[in-house]
DNA sequence: CTGAAAGCGCTTACAG
DNA sequence: CTGAAAGCGCTTACAG
């Protein structure tokens, strides 16, 4: 049906290897010999066959993009800024929602063993290390694999000490911090680990809930937080979500936002509408994103790659701060 | 480096062909050999290349989403039930946000006839109608290119009706509608017939400001209709992000919603916090994704589809009418 | 049940 | 500058 570039080298009488040096602008064409062939292929509408040429090339040029969830505005916006910078570097961006299973998240393995896919970024929350990965091109964000894949994060424990300094200096005198804890070694870890050196720094004495929260648990979470620690007037929160929970659940038990209780989040980048703020330490998305794709492509080729990448956040005041 | 099926047969002591069966899962082929090849599968740490594969078949099981911007809630979720439902028929789905930018649209035409993907999901708002799309396997949202390409839409003509209706029982005497008028042909279109319709069965003088509205200017045109029309006490609004905007907008000119001014949006599904909802129009996203795929992987099968699929779209309360 | 061969649509040394 | 040929890694009639 379509035609190929036989069709063209027979309609053009040349052979096809002259063809496919005019179709890839090769300069070692007489003028006579490209005009033929470039009217042939106008003829006969061709346009290349890419499965072929990637075939021969041995590369995709696909980069695949696992997150947990597409459907949540901070990866929703890590993919705008993976595709727009993939593209950059003429590659394509394969979407990939694990939706909390794992299964979903190894397929990608296979799925780049099997040259579906030239490498791929990484934000999982559920997959273990394997030896699989070895040799895998794959760029990781916030976790580390351990073995050679390298990963870039934001300044976790920095960003959260400064929060909390901010809320101490500004009159907090007993502060809690509410985190979900991740299923795997990631560095959120650090956030934590943060705030128990700045308690101990401030003299304060320790009010945390670090579990593992199952999706649709948060709101009892943090009400049985609020409840159980009276005394505390500022709450780091790790995790947007939990951060709106912390917000509704505070407000409707009486507290007022900031003068009772200050919230700081990491991640609150989505209030779109200027209503009320959660004051947050803002994960620069964009940059994340474009490192993330450069650094994959530079494994893609093989070249040196840090191990890790750390991109500094931004303290964005809002409203739930004095 | 990577063990082909030639190393395989080679180590199995069988011919190429033999070993493709069982890679296949081919029934005959006798279990001694079978035994022997998959072994040697095993001992060579053997995958498939599927760039090989999808050559043979000439299919490559992949899919393009196209649409403005995945960075939108709207958007994230379709490309959520697309990416599900794709999977579920053994596809991938590649995305591709245009970013406003008519080339990124007419783009995924090219990869198509490249053999890139085998067909697209098209949200597009830009790109014209083209010749190049006759016989491309494409499903439309929204929008019709008059040719042979299927679209899904909703109900948009009824549900507007539907819910300016809702707003004249519960009290509105002078009914508004705002929306950025599409720049090409759209279903959304039928919503501002809809509301014509409506005002000239209740009798009511319409007020409409349905022109092109540039990214930006939203809250200048929102409210200078607020200003100019003093006596509109309701309002549809056909879009999600200019309801806030118009929410934003008559609260801060003293307006009370709804005692003040009832609204009600075409795609109200975003409000987070449960603080205050639009009452809305809602589309199922998921269904609409649902359809256009399948319908899409009719299209690449060559399978009949219908012109024209309508999903029914659910009225919502929030706390905007009364 | 199994192997040898042709072919999917390209690219790329190799000669000339 | 150009053509004939080999090859990328598979699948699939065709014989046997």
């Amino acid at each position: 049906m379509e035609a190929t570039i036989k069709d063209v080298a027979k309609y053009a009488g040349v052979g096809v290897g002259t063809v496919s040096r005019v179709i890839n602008n090769e300069k070692a064409v007489g003028a006579k010999t490209r005009a033929k062939v470039l009217e042939a292929m106008k003829a006969l509408n061709y346009s290349r066959n890419n499965m072929a040429f990637r075939l021969r090339k041995n590369e995709t040029r696909i980069i695949a993009l696992l997150v947990p969830i597409i459907n949540h505005p901070f990866f929703a916006k890590l993919a705008y800024y993976v595709e727009d910078e993939a593209s950059r570097f003429g590659y394509s961006v394969l979407l990939v929602s694990s939706q909390q299973k794992v299964d979903k998240e190894t397929e990608i393995i296979t799925r780049i063993k099997h040259r579906e896919v030239d490498g791929a970024v990484f934000v999982t929350h559920y997959m273990h290390e394997s030896d699989d990965l070895r040799g895998c091109p794959i760029v990781s964000i916030d976790r580390t694999f351990g073995g050679d894949i390298p990963y870039v994060t934001s300044d976790n424990y920095d960003a959260t000490k400064n929060a909390i300094g901010y809320m101490v200096e500004h009159g907090a005198k007993s502060i809690g911090f509410i985190g979900s804890k991740p299923l795997v070694a990631s560095e959120v870890l650090e956030r934590e680990r943060a705030y128990l050196d700045a308690m101990e720094e401030y003299d304060m004495p320790p009010r945390i809930v670090n579990e593992v929260i199952q999706h649709g648990e948060e709101t009892i979470v943090v009400q049985d937080f609020i409840k159980k620690h009276k005394d505390v007037d500022g709450v780091f929160v790790s995790g947007y979500t939990l951060s709106q929970v912390l917000y509704e659940a505070a407000t409707s038990l009486g507290k007022r936002i900031p003068d009772d209780l200050q919230i700081v989040s990491y991640d609150g980048i989505f209030s779109q509408w200027g209503s009320s703020n959660i004051t947050s330490v803002e994960q620069p998305v964009e940059e994340m994103a474009r490192q993330v794709v450069r650094l994959l492509i530079k494994k893609i080729r093989n070249e040196e790659t840090p191990a890790r990448t750390v991109i500094n956040t931004k303290f964005v005041l809002g409203t739930t701060t004095k």
